[in-house]
RNA sequence: GUGGAUGUAGCUCAGCUGGUUAGAGCGCCGGAUUGUGGUUCCGGAGGUCGUCGGUUCGAGCCCGAUCUUCCACCCCA
């Protein structure tokens, strides 16, 4: 019985034209990814549960594919559990495995085991896909391409300012129109959190204020208010929401808090050195709302955002991403660029350039064996030259070759039969101009020199 | 995970208050043109109406479940 294929809702198939789009965003971000110095590992499409399990919240949890264990994976389970239908217990009694979910997380895990053969600071590359339980949505996929830049063992802010150039050199280099490159400092907002004193509550005022835009200031306060904030403290957040502060007035605002100052101190730090290199196309703008929902970062969050879409890159430092695996005092910071989204935007926007040069340049049209035998010499020499070059396979009605070429892109069509081969010439028809010549086979060698 | 919309030919969509054989444009295939594509003309194929079940004398249309895609929330690249 034929049955429908279909593929797991939030996947996708890539046929010739979107690989194209595809590797050329690819090749572009490896290009600059290897001119800042980051070379290039990959790590398992599957992780050990235990690895990822915790890391990104309760949240990133629920949204991690678990892989079922093989064979009898009831059989261990124990009754008890099996009774209770508690899926969450369950998960981990039959999954010991699961689909990564980023590649900074896998990358902590890569460092804590290869750290003898690592001389520090590593500063790796890494273009995998990753995949997340989440509901799919226009610019929201299962599976999804994302490629990282992580620097680990430096505290230097250099890095932060060499990752926002790679947005800057990418990003104009992909023709990405109109984006900005949001900054903010973690440490400005916990800074923040102490001196409204809710240091207990930085994540619910964090995962707020990142909302401020969307909901606006009374959206943020409403929020605050059913998370439990006092009167008092709202109106602290409020009288701060209602200032818009630039970064001179935080630091005022801030001057109790050593770790806000501190904050502020880096962000400026980094943008003096942005703003003496100068930027090609991006505008970076600090944003005190910039909160990202990970709660790993410590130090400079980043965030590009293009009007009208989902943001297309993210990143931050995190003090103590190994910390969890056992090795304590590692501070990164990494930066991750989103292809699928990236793509949407090209796309949207025409920002492709042409790929004819992928295409095939040269048909040999097929008339039958002996005629084969004629071209097959010539099409070889053309291969030999690097020219993208075929013969039909069959011998067709040369109407369906000459179609076949022309959906196909394909720019010289090369005719030879019974006259051709009396002469030793070739017919060669330009299929943009619609003219054709008979040549020699030399003089048609030549017009690839 | 919560709430809402959607699904008819390969694609974009028509299809009356439920009533014979479900239509169009584009695409595809064939011919006009057995050595010439893209234009033109003529002809043709292609549909379990997402899937399963229910109501009805009768369902593409009504009801339920399920899946897909999309939107909002959540979260994020």
């Amino acid at each position: 019985m034929a049955q429908k294929p279909s593929i797991p809702k939030g996947t996708r198939d890539f046929s010739p034209v979107e690989m194209k789009r595809r590797n050329y965003i690819f090749s572009v971000i490896t290009k600059v990814f290897k001119r800042y110095g980051f070379e290039q590992i990959e790590t398992p499409a599957m992780e050990n549960l235990s690895t990822l399990m915790g890391k990104y919240g309760d949240e990133g949890d629920r949204l991690i594919f678990k892989i079922l264990n093989s064979g009898d994976y009831l059989k261990k389970v124990n009754d008890k559990i099996l009774q209770e239908k508690n899926s969450n217990q369950l998960t981990k009694y039959i999954c010991e495995k699961a689909l990564r979910y980023d590649l900074t997380v896998p990358f902590a895990r890569y460092v804590v085991m290869h750290q003898n053969d690592i001389t520090f600071p590593f500063k790796r590359f890494q273009i995998q896909p990753v995949w997340r339980a989440d509901r799919p949505q226009k610019g929201r996929y299962r599976e999804f391409y994302q490629c990282d830049a992580d620097i680990i063992g430096s505290d230097s802010l250099l890095n932060e300012v060499d990752l926002i150039k790679i947005f800057d050199d990418v990003l104009t280099e992909l023709k990405i129109p109109d984006y900005t490159i949001h900054i903010n400092n973690r440490k400005i907002l916990s800074g923040l959190a102490e001196v409204f004193d809710i240091a207990d509550k930085i994540i619910d005022f964090t995962v707020a204020v990142d909302k401020l835009d969307k909901v606006g200031n009374e959206g943020v306060l409403k929020e605050l208010a059913q998370k439990g904030f006092t009167e008092k403290q709202l109106d602290e957040i409020a009288s701060f929401l209602q200032e818009e502060p630039g970064l001179a007035q935080l630091k005022n605002r801030l001057s109790t808090s050593e770790t806000g100052l501190k904050g502020v101190e880096e962000l400026e730090e980094v943008m003096n050195y942005v703003t003496q290199i100068g930027l090609k196309s991006a505008k970076l703008k600090f944003d005190v709302t910039l909160a990202r929902g990970l709660n790993y970062y410590t130090g400079a969050i980043f965030e590009v955002k293009v009007k009208d879409f989902p943001s297309i890159c993210g990143g931050g430092r995190y003090d103590d991403l190994t910390g969890v695996f056992g090795v304590k005092g590692l501070s990164g910071v990494g930066i991750s660029f989103g292809a699928d989204r990236i793509y949407d935007i090209m796309l949207a926007t025409n920002a492709f350039p042409d790929f004819t040069q992928d295409q095939t340049e040269v048909m040999f049209v097929n008339f039958g064996k002996q005629e084969t035998a004629y071209c097959l010499p010539v099409l070889f020499a053309l291969r030999e030259k690097g020219i993208n070059a075929e013969l039909y396979p069959d011998n067709v009605k040369m109407k369906k070759q000459m179609k076949f070429a022309n959906e196909k892109g394909v720019k010289y069509v090369v005719m030879a039969g019974e006259n051709e081969m009396k002469d030793d010439t070739l017919t060669v028809k330009n299929m943009h101009e619609g003219s054709q010549d008979t040549i020699s086979k030399n003089e048609f060698l030549k017009m690839f020199n």
